[in-house]
DNA sequence: ATAGTTTCTTGTCATAGGGCAAGAATTTTA
DNA sequence: TAAAATTCTTGCCCTATGACAAGAAACTAT
């Protein structure tokens, strides 16, 4: 089993105990997606959840059209979970695919419970995880309401520049709300400006 | 202090016995807000989080033309609370407005981080109420994309007549991403076509 | 009741972004 | 490396919605 460098990385603001720590990365287990692959499909139950370690993953909803829509992006570090079909046992709404290979670790419900009822920095920490995923959530959607198309984009690539460069424009654009077409010429357009 | 229908109401469904059960309800305090007065406002940091038991309250952002944008309303036995400001002890982005008068529940921190910890079943059931507010905003956000406004407007009033029937339009134009000046003529054409 | 305020409607005009389609550029696959 | 598939750009025209402003209607408070 390799040195799991990023279950480090990603707790090590959580306030954990070294044996604490141990505990936890001891549960999870590392996972290899293929580019293109499904993570998870709507209609699916999550049974785990995941921590990224290295590619990129989106997700996206289908519309009544058949038009999918990209909800997110995951990429290192960052934890990849469909919060109310992993805790209320529900059918996700969405698909989760690589973009790219990927390497990540996972966790399932149970041992997640067990932790989370056992150790109180271990649920802090999860609770803060889903509080941030709340609050970049709500920002994005009060975004969408005050701030032109282009603003949006400009923002995005500020926070996330490698994400721009790696995946294709037309994630991008469904992400932001627009079309590609749009996003296109909006790329044009700040291209100009330069 | 008056019988507290309203929080055995929201309690109902998780899986508290009766002594856990009235152990939680014995460290609310009843407030009560006059049409108009601030509950929380941008910047202070969330001591409380509430249980309406009567009364209409919103929430709003105000972006950086000074426009104010409704993020929420909050009508009988719903939960209000700032996640992030309330769990990251962080100011608050938002205001809470009592639209009419209002009589809440409130809980605060402390008692709250008390109980999370020594009740298990408290846990579960703050994780699910964080989880559905998670789920209905990525709903609703996913809408703005996907929806024309009319169907967003529709929507809201099968889901929230008594809201529509009680706000004033341009909260809930806000709240739509849309002007007040388009909801009303979205309205007009809706009455049109009856 | 009356004045003042707020809310809602409506008109005119402007604009961001969508729909569709063609072609160019790039990437993938055989 | 050639063919196929995908991605990206661009043109043309259209539609939903915004900005601004005026008036009507509905509350609110003295």
């Amino acid at each position: 089993m390799a040195e799991p460098h990023i279950l480090h990385k990603v707790f090590k603001n959580d306030n954990l105990s070294a044996e604490e720590l141990e505990t936890i990365v001891s549960r999870f287990t590392q996972v290899t997606f293929q580019k293109n692959e499904y993570i998870l499909r709507a209609g699916e139950i999550a049974h785990y959840y995941y921590f990224v370690e290295s590619g990129f993953i989106r997700s996206y909803a289908v519309d009544t059209d058949g038009n999918d829509i990209t909800t997110n992006f995951y990429a290192k570090a960052q934890i990849l979970i469909d919060w109310p079909s992993f805790f209320r046992k529900a059918p996700t709404k969405e698909f989760y695919q690589a973009l790219t290979n990927c390497v990540a670790w996972r966790l399932g419900f149970d041992e997640f419970q067990q932790l989370f009822h056992s150790i109180e920095s271990f649920r802090e920490g999860g609770r803060s995880r889903l509080v941030g995923s709340y609050f970049t959530l709500k920002r994005r959607s009060i975004a969408m309401i005050t701030d032109p198309a282009k603003e949006r984009y400009l923002q995005l690539v500020k926070e996330a520049p490698e994400l721009v460069q790696n995946v294709p424009l037309k994630h991008i654009a469904s992400y932001l709300g627009v079309t590609d077409t749009s996003l296109s010429r909006i790329r044009k357009e700040i291209a100009k400006e330069q």
